[in-house]
DNA sequence: AACGTTACCGAAAACGTTTCCGGATAGTTG
DNA sequence: CAACTATCCGGAAACGTTTTCGGTAACGTT
């Protein structure tokens, strides 16, 4: 574990520190049988350049940062693996942040992208904003994973799907199915400053049914601690079960929430779909699992983490792209929905 | 944007850059004044030193590694954010790094440590060894959390659950239901090397209830790109389905096996319990929110992650301490299990 | 033979910090 | 008042790379 500097085996080799740089660099300067022997020199000797110095140094790292929100979201962990695969093939590394639910994402970013030099940003999830063209300050190549409207900012690249249009079908779904008084459960956005675009789509699907809308059938999930999580919507389910309201279906925001609303129907002796009908949002694998499985609206993860990878390379690398793509959901009908009970 | 160095800010301040230095590090040769000072104007001027140059000279850079073996470890991955949390009370940051399937740990271990320099290493998973002292080539203080036997090394640090006895507890109480003819569903770890410490819990089991040893009754999961999914532990039970073997109860070596094998079992309409018990491994919180709930045992991962962290600071900072942590695991008695049916 | 031109290489200057060392000032003591 | 000590500070040397710059050797061209 001594640990070997580019000196070293400049050393051995006999030729100056620059040769070597240049051979692990592949830099064109150097004769190929001179960087072949350096190469096997620095594999003999299971040397590796100091990164620290290396991005000191540096112009351009070929690293960049992917900010994620809290460490519970899996729809987002899922897409990492994506990253990391699409991002060692183009040969860039990179590092993760979380950011903290209580801070934002951009003040996080502004600060890592000031502690050191990085060549492009990922935003998984965060605040829901209308205007992202704030983050045009950070001055390099960024690309958000997240819910907004058009346009996103001069650099804002975008991956997305159209929240209200899904949520739209989702809801739409449930109508088509006879459903008339469908709950919703959901964060208060709007308390944060931030749009709540699921809960528009709720909206214009009733409104498109000719169904009132009614304030009682939206359930907030109120702990900012467990928010989007099975036991936020396990809680959320009870206490809509408990307040008496009438209601035939629950749409959940989000699949982790589904599966809470189903346990909690489930627990008090309700069936699904016969009594209720519960449809969830994402797509994560999982839902299929379930007993009932759960009906869900499946966005394309692989296809839009792969996307957000090659926006984000183009934007780096000076080509040419279209700077925003938004995805189709599609509805995945399972078992956790069916007609509306018609109560006498 | 423009990127500001602590020259910029000993000038800004009327010092020089040794002071702003000793300012951000609170190092106790500065006035307080002058101190406090600078903080204002660094603060003020969202001014942070770059990481690359700072780590590159600093003696002790305060980071630790945390390698993780794979993405799609929930168990593992639960265990981050305790770890964030800690680290960060004790001023430490840290990077996470996943280690290919494919690879070795202590190699990736290794290359890390070459290239940068870390003050400890936690390992989440990987390969289960008997013996670890191959790791204290690392020469820095290493935390592991994984199955393994005492001795762990020379410098080790492990923070485990004694995997067979655990296993010898879920299977022994499906004995205690009734169960002699249970099938396991498992990894051959033994072809890549390793130890597989749950196949040995289940044997001693199986042993103390006098019930003979069956191959037939072990399920390797086969296909190595879904190794410990749901999708494995649904595939798994159906070919054991299929294959008209007998038996009454399955015992999933982890939480996302049982998930699978739930499914498969309802799908093909089997009951659970009364036709079929089920039970995991792990205790992901979604065990319970699952219909029916899976039976399964419980790994204190928060306490575990958290004495993995003091066992991690302890040996960085020269601290008397105890080297190995088992915890005790719980059975988590849910509704997956039930006494073995009684064919006629 | 003189002159580009090309291909390769080494010396040295960065990069932005921390740390070491010596010096200045102020306070304290004989 | 001299001498010493404690407190604070600035200059400069590191840290291990990449990059720039200039130079040498070899080769072809006229």
């Amino acid at each position: 574990m001594s640990n070997l500097t580019i000196k070293d085996i400049a050393k051995l080799c006999g030729v100056g520190v620059s040769t070597v740089s240049r051979a692990l660099n592949d830099h064109p300067d150097i004769n190929q049988k001179t960087k072949e022997e350096i190469l096997r020199v620095v594999k003999e000797n299971h040397f590796v350049p100091n990164s620290n110095a290396r991005n000191l140094k540096k112009t351009e790292p070929r690293m960049i940062a992917i900010m994620i929100k809290g460490w519970n979201n899996p729809f987002f962990l899922s897409m990492i693996e994506v990253f990391e695969e699409m991002l060692t093939k183009y040969n860039y590394s990179f590092e993760l942040h979380r950011v903290p639910y209580e801070e934002d994402e951009l003040a996080v970013a502004k600060e890592r992208l000031q502690e050191k030099k990085l060549e492009g940003i990922i935003f998984l999830g965060g605040k829901s904003r209308v205007d992202y063209s704030a983050f045009d300050v950070l001055e390099i190549p960024y690309v958000i994973c997240a819910p907004g409207i058009q346009p996103f900012g001069q650099h804002a690249n975008c991956v997305s799907i159209d929240d209200v249009k899904e949520s739209f079908r989702a809801v739409d779904y449930l109508c088509s199915l006879g459903h008339r008084r469908i709950a919703i459960i959901t964060i208060d956005h709007e308390k944060f400053g931030a749009k709540n675009f699921r809960l528009d789509g709720y909206r214009q699907a009733l409104e498109k049914n000719r169904i009132p809308f009614e304030q009682s059938l939206v359930c907030y999930m109120e702990n900012d601690f467990i928010r989007y999580t099975v036991e936020a919507g396990f809680v959320s389910t009870k206490k809509l079960l408990d307040s008496n309201i009438d209601f035939t279906a629950i749409f959940a925001t989000t699949d982790l929430v589904a599966l809470g609303v189903c346990k909690a129907l489930l627990e008090a002796g309700k069936r699904i779909p016969q009594d209720y009908s519960v449809i969830g949002f994402d797509g994560l694998d999982l839902m299929q699992y379930f007993h009932p499985s759960i009906t869900t609206i499946r966005q394309p993860r692989v296809e839009m983490a792969k996307e957000a990878v090659n926006l984000l390379l183009d934007e780096i690398e000076g080509r040419e792209h279209q700077r925003t793509r938004i995805f189709e959901a599609e509805l995945m009908r399972l078992e956790s929905t069916g007609e509306a009970r018609t109560d006498t």
